[in-house]
DNA sequence: CAATTTTATGCAAACCTTTGCACAATGTTT
DNA sequence: AAACATTGTGCAAAGGTTTGCATAAAATTG
C-alpha cells in the first residue's frame, strides 16, 4: 500500500489538511510546522496521488493530442515529430505533460476525443489538423473545451489556431523566383481538397498577378506527399513545350521527387529547372543539391500551440485567436537563375 | 456541471452500481436492465470520470514514455518519431493511451518519473535508453513498477527489454559485404562509450575474424549522429594508402555526410568506395545514389515495447525477457563489389 | 407448497485529495 | 483588561467511481 498524505499526517502530528497545505505552499502554515512536515515527507518518500488531486481539482496538468490518423505519413514526412517535439518541450517547461492518443477511423477518433474530454483526462487538446476535423472541432466547441488548432479551419473562424501564413510564404517565394528572372513557373501542389495546398496557390497566384504575368493552367498540377507522386506531374511538365524554369513543390519529399525524377530523365537541377520544397525537413539539405526550401517553422508551432493552449486552460485570456508563426526562406543550390540550358530541347 | 452516473442511475430508476456494472458488462445485469440503461446513457450523454475511475481501480491505461533530454538531434534522427508512432499505434490498439514527458536535465527528468510512478499517472513505463538511465532504472525496479526498455542496458539483465541485435546486424553487413569481394572495409561508429557503437564494432570485429581477415586500427573510425561529424573521418580513410573499399556507417545521416564529403574532393559513391548506412530512414531511399542500410525495425520495436509492456501491466507473464526485433538488409546503389577504380591514385 | 438455489439489484465503504468553515491560540489595540 | 484582529490548524464534506456483502425476487427442487 503506497504512502497517503494521512501516514505523512499521522507522523508529524498534524492533519491531513495541514499537509496538504503544506504541499500547495499556503502562506497559512508557518514556517516551523511547513518544515517539519516536508522533512517527514521526504523520509516517507510521500508523492501525492495524482488521480484523487485531480478528481477534486477537476485539472489533470495533461494536454491530449489527437494523432491524425494516416499517421504513417504525416509522421514520416517529419512534420509531426517536428510539432511533437514542441508541443511536449514547452508543456513539460510549463508543468504538463502531453497525452497522444488515436483512432484507426473517424468514429474511433471522435470516440477518442470524446474519453479525453468527457472523462476528464486532459485539460485541453491540441488539433492537429489535416483533414475533416471540423465535426470534433465543433464537438469541442459546443462544450467549451479548450483547444487549439494547428493549421487552418475553413468552417470555424471564432476558435484558437497556430498556424503559418501559407498564403505569404507562397507569394514570398513566387516573388523570389521572379525578382531572380524566372517567369514560367509551376506549382506543384499536395492534394488538391487540403487547405495547405488552397492557400499556396493563392499566394502563387497573387505573385502571378502582381507581376502581370498569366497563370498557366498546364504549370499547375497535383502530388501527394510523396516522392513518388511527383514523378508523372514533372514529367509532365518537362515534356510541355514551354517549360518551367522553376517549380515549386509542396513538400520537400515532392521536390526531392522532382530532383530524383529528372535525373533519371538526364535533366539537372538546378541547371534544366530551379526546385523548391517546403518544410526546410532535414532532408532539404541532405540532397544533392540541397533544396531550397521554406521554413514554416514547425517546432515554433509546436511550442506556440502548447503556450497558448496552456495559457487557456489556466484562463488567462484568449478564447479566440489566430497565431501565425513567421516563415523563413532558405535559399539553396536547387535554385539559380534560369539559364539558357533551359530551353526544350526534345519532343 | 456534468453528468454523473448517479444522474443515470436515478433517471433509470436504479442504482449507481447497477450502471457501473453495466458499464463493466457484469454478466449478472439482466437484458432488460442493460438495455434500459444503456439507453439513458445515450440520451444524457454520459461519458464516465476516468479520474475517479482510476482513484478506485488504480489504474489508468496510460502508458509513459519519457523521452531523453537532448530530443533535439535524436527527434530528426526520425528514430524517435518511428518508434513513438509504433507504441501510440498498439497503445491505442489495445486502449492505452500514451503519455510523454521529458525533463530538462537529469533532475527533472528523475523528479519527471517519480511524478509518474507515484503520482499513479501511468500503468507503466517505457524507457527510450540512450544514455545513463541506470539509476531511473533502478528506481523502477525497486518499486517493481512495470516497464520496459528500448534498447539494451549494461547494468541490469533482469528486466525487460526490447532491442535489435546490433551485433548481428553489423555481422550480417559486414560479411554481406565479404562476400561481395571487399576485404578493406572500414566501420565508421557512433560514440565510442554508446551500447550500439560497442555492439556493432563487435559484430563487425567477429566477421573479419571469421574471414581471417586482421583488425585494422586505421579503419576504425568515430563520428557522431551528424552528416557533418562524418566529414572529417571520411577524408581520413581515403587519404589512407590503402583505402577501403566499404565504410560501414552508424547510421544514414553519416552515410550520406560520408557520400557528400567524397563527393565534394571528386569521388563517386559506389564506385571510389562503397557506403552503408544504418536504421533505413527515409533519407536513405531519398539520396542519390540511395543508400543501402540496414532496416533495425524500428517502428516494430515500438509496437513490441507497447505490447510487452502491455501485457506486463495487466500481469500476463513476462517479468523479464529480452526481445529481439529482426533486421533486414536493404541493398541499394551505394554498394558495388569493389572495382578497379578502387585503388588510390593520388598521395 | 415449503425449502433451497439462483439471479438481479442495492447499500455503503473505500480510493486520496482539497477546501470552506469553524475554532483555538496568539498578538494588538483602546 | 477587555475587545478585537490575526494567525495557524482541524473537521468534515465533496469529488465520481467500484465492489464486497447483504438482500429481495424469481426459479428450482423435493
Amino acid at each position: 500500500m503506497a504512502i497517503t498524505i494521512v501516514d505523512v499526517a499521522l507522523k508529524a502530528g498534524v492533519s491531513p489538511s495541514t499537509v496538504s497545505r503544506v504541499i500547495s505552499n499556503d502562506s497559512r502554515i508557518s514556517q516551523k510546522t511547513s518544515k517539519k512536515v516536508r522533512k517527514i515527507m521526504e523520509e516517507l518518500g510521500y508523492h501525492p496521488n495524482m488521480m484523487a488531486k485531480s478528481l477534486v481539482t477537476k485539472t489533470t496538468h495533461n494536454l491530449g493530442i489527437i494523432l491524425p490518423r494516416p499517421a504513417e505519413e504525416l509522421f514520416r514526412n517529419q512534420f509531426f515529430s517536428e510539432i511533437i517535439r514542441g508541443i511536449v518541450t514547452k508543456a513539460a517547461s510549463s508543468g504538463y505533460d502531453v497525452l497522444m492518443t488515436t483512432g484507426i477511423n473517424a468514429d474511433e477518433e471522435e470516440a477518442a476525443v470524446r474519453r479525453l474530454v468527457q472523462g476528464r483526462v486532459v485539460d485541453g487538446i491540441i488539433m492537429l489538423s489535416s483533414r475533416q476535423d471540423e465535426h470534433i472541432i465543433s464537438f469541442l466547441k459546443d462544450r467549451k473545451f479548450p483547444f487549439v488548432l494547428v493549421g487552418r479551419s475553413e468552417h470555424h473562424a471564432d476558435i484558437i489556431s497556430v498556424d503559418n501564413d501559407n498564403v505569404a510564404a507562397a507569394y514570398d517565394v513566387t516573388k523570389k523566383l521572379l525578382e531572380q528572372g524566372h517567369e514560367r513557373i509551376a506549382f506543384m501542389s499536395g492534394p488538391a481538397n487540403l487547405t495547405v495546398s488552397k492557400d499556396r496557390f493563392s499566394g502563387y497566384h497573387k505573385a502571378l498577378l502582381e507581376a502581370g504575368l498569366p497563370l498557366r493552367n498546364e504549370y499547375i498540377c497535383e502530388a501527394g506527399f510523396t516522392a513518388e507522386s511527383a514523378s508523372q506531374a514533372a514529367m509532365d511538365l518537362m515534356n510541355l513545350n514551354n517549360r518551367p524554369t522553376a517549380i515549386i513543390t509542396i513538400d520537400d519529399v515532392v521536390a526531392f521527387g522532382v530532383i530524383r525524377t529528372l535525373w533519371n530523365n538526364g535533366m539537372l537541377v538546378p541547371e534544366q529547372c530551379s526546385v523548391i520544397g517546403f518544410n526546410n525537413t532535414i532532408m532539404s539539405e541532405m540532397c544533392l543539391p540541397p533544396i531550397a526550401s521554406v521554413d514554416i517553422g514547425i517546432y515554433q508551432m509546436g511550442m506556440s500551440a502548447a503556450h497558448t493552449l496552456i495559457s487557456t486552460v489556466k484562463g488567462e485570456g484568449y478564447g479566440q485567436a489566430r497565431i501565425i508563426v513567421p516563415h523563413q526562406l532558405i535559399w539553396r543550390e536547387s535554385v539559380s537563375v534560369p539559364g539558357a540550358s533551359n530551353v526544350k530541347t526534345s519532343g
